[in-house]
DNA sequence: ATAAATAACGAAATCGATTGCATAAAGATA
DNA sequence: TATCTTTATGCAATCGATTTCGTTATTTAT
């Protein structure tokens, strides 16, 4: 266990004949140091091994080159392309990648973002946790100038960066497509109502019944909590026992939308003659149910490019802490088996072009 | 942007007119400062609302807190489930957790492994990259006295914490089960034969033909690059087009034999009468497709909540350096429709208990 | 009662990089 | 030539917590 001694800049400046300062500026590509200088310490650096202490110049600088994450759940299709945009982007740009779950707890989300707080991070990137309504927690780091991107699902009332799709748009698009296959009587699995996703493709679903003069029915939309396999389920089993069921659903998630195939399918009903099914996300398991699920895409690993590269972009100088940037990213209808009953292809795309 | 100050220990120590040794000493809990004192001390802390500052403790101890993990991609459930694990567990210890992916590239994997190294991570989870062959950028932290946990693709000779399954034993107990349900033919989608995982489980398959008098078939092994759903497709159509058919496949993934079963049922290759297939993983795709896919379960969070433990548990003066630990966790056989032509349920357990 | 041990706390160095200010040398301008 | 810039570099403080050595009181032992 011979733990070898690392080169700090002192050990270069002892060996050159040169001052601390100069070495770290000559590290930096600092201006005020000749470029022969600047060449000659490099090369010692490189010689000598040295690997800079990022922990010193973080202490120093009060920031760590460091992106925190803050999401429900790691391994969710759509969380962890996520995820992986952001590590991509920021690992090119040197910055490390901190992540925490929440498990859509709102307690969760708290303590994480202390921890994530003192850990000197220097931007966030949160997609907030299914319970929270409260936002306080982020104050700390619009306190500290810290920039914040939130994605995909954003919180209502706070100034900051947000990165997200046109859900009620899309929603509406999804609608739409049910009703040009046929359907008169569309069903939908809703998410929490306080979460802008599920609202905002619900008010989707809702303009294009309206715009077709389709009538509302409460009945056919359902709340669901977690939009859990279970759930979906259960809400589809209830739907087909309705004297008068719906002839197709839209729903919130992918996961929901498998579901309900698989239950409606070993029951007898014919997908998507008798029931047309569209989901959200474009999961992997979208493609492999059978029939496959047309859905809406969700960029997820663009989403986390951008929202890594809006911390990155962020400058303290320039930024306008009263405004709100948004950055609205296109989705398209993909469209299988499960909701084609006209036999044409197509491929929608839905949203505008970034904000 | 009026940006607060942050409190210290130093102004602690002036508010209670203590020194910041002691301050420091107290907040630590440490004994030689009198519980009066310390009580004293962590109320004023609270009251002020002080926040310890982890960059100034990590400079001085020379480490993180932190833990660093290195895998190949985030985005597959395996992954994400494994790396969920380990966040689970290191939050609840006080850790951050950074991540970086390789993309299955050997450069990615050294390049990831210097900035962790430099990041000062107090300990190191790695799946290794598909590419890579040789350790040595390891080294740098065994030479730290830092931890290293490989999970489930481990190197062959590098002394250090493992976190695997019997790999062997589970493509047996595979084989043996299309065996069993009557396959005289059964092929295999082997993964890189330089990473442990592929090559145990072909070991595994190879054992239980022999085993049962089974010749071992050249033709009928195909060793995969990446096991993607392109190349199982490939490998399946090539398969079915043989004179003589296998008329079993034990995949090693979950991803090819998928790919398998909606190749052959598109070509009217009935599954598991014609051609019986089991998977490994158990990825949510697999009790998606239809028929569902027999696979075998791979416990990735538990992994990951293992591989956490081992770094937080480290210990320097304990620690032996030649001595790799070595935990092994059970799998078990999920039978579903893909495999079973006799009809009887049954889930069988591989593997040993945690040595 | 006196030496020895213990308890409770402080002074100051340390971790390694950064940076405002000072300085010296070289070049430019009048 | 004297003054003013500009260029190149060094000095020393700083970031905040930790820790090694001490230094006082206060107990305990003899």
């Amino acid at each position: 266990m011979s733990i070898k001694k690392e080169i700090t800049i002192y050990d270069i400046a002892k060996a050159l004949n040169y001052s601390p300062s100069t070495i770290s500026r000559a590290l930096n590509n600092n201006r005020s140091i000749s470029k022969k200088t600047v060449k000659i310490i490099q090369d010692a650096a490189k010689e000598m091994g040295y690997r800079p202490n990022s922990l010193a110049a973080s202490l120093r600088n009060n920031r760590s080159n460091t992106i925190g994450i803050m999401i429900s759940r790691i391994n969710r299709p759509f969380i962890s392309s996520l995820i992986s945009g952001v590590e991509e982007r920021a690992r090119k740009a040197g910055y490390n990648v901190i992540i925490s779950q929440s498990n859509d707890k709102y307690e969760n989300e708290i303590n994480n973002a202390k921890a994530l707080y003192d850990s000197r991070i220097s931007g966030l990137v949160v997609s907030l946790a299914m319970e929270t309504t409260d936002y306080g927690h982020f104050q700390q780091f619009v306190d500290q100038g810290i920039p914040i991107v939130f994605v995909d699902r954003v919180p209502e009332n706070f100034t900051s960066y947000r990165v997200i799709i046109d859900n009620y748009s899309s929603g509406y698009m999804a609608t739409k497509h049910l009703i040009e296959q046929g359907c008169k009587r569309i069903a939908h699995f809703a998410g929490a109502q306080h979460r802008n996703v599920y609202e905002e493709r619900k008010k989707g679903y809702i303009e294009a019944l309206t715009e077709y003069g389709l009538p509302i029915e409460e009945d056919l939309i359902v709340e669901f909590e977690t939009l859990s396999f279970e759930e979906g389920k259960k809400a589809t089993k209830s739907l087909l026992k309705m004297k008068n069921p719906p002839d197709g659903i839209f729903s919130s998630n992918d996961t929901a939308a498998v579901s309900a195939i698989m239950y409606a399918k070993k029951h007898g009903v014919r997908i998507p003659q008798d029931l047309a099914i569209i989901g959200f996300n474009d999961d992997p398991i979208a493609s492999i149910v059978d029939p496959g699920l047309s859905t809406v895409t969700h960029p997820a690993t663009k989403m986390g490019n951008i929202s890594a590269s809006r911390v990155l972009e962020h400058s303290t100088e320039t930024y306008d802490e009263s405004i709100s940037e948004v950055t609205i990213l296109n989705t398209k209808l993909v469209i299988r088996e499960s909701s084609q009953r006209i036999p044409c292809l197509e491929t929608k795309k839905v949203g505008q072009p970034k904000a």
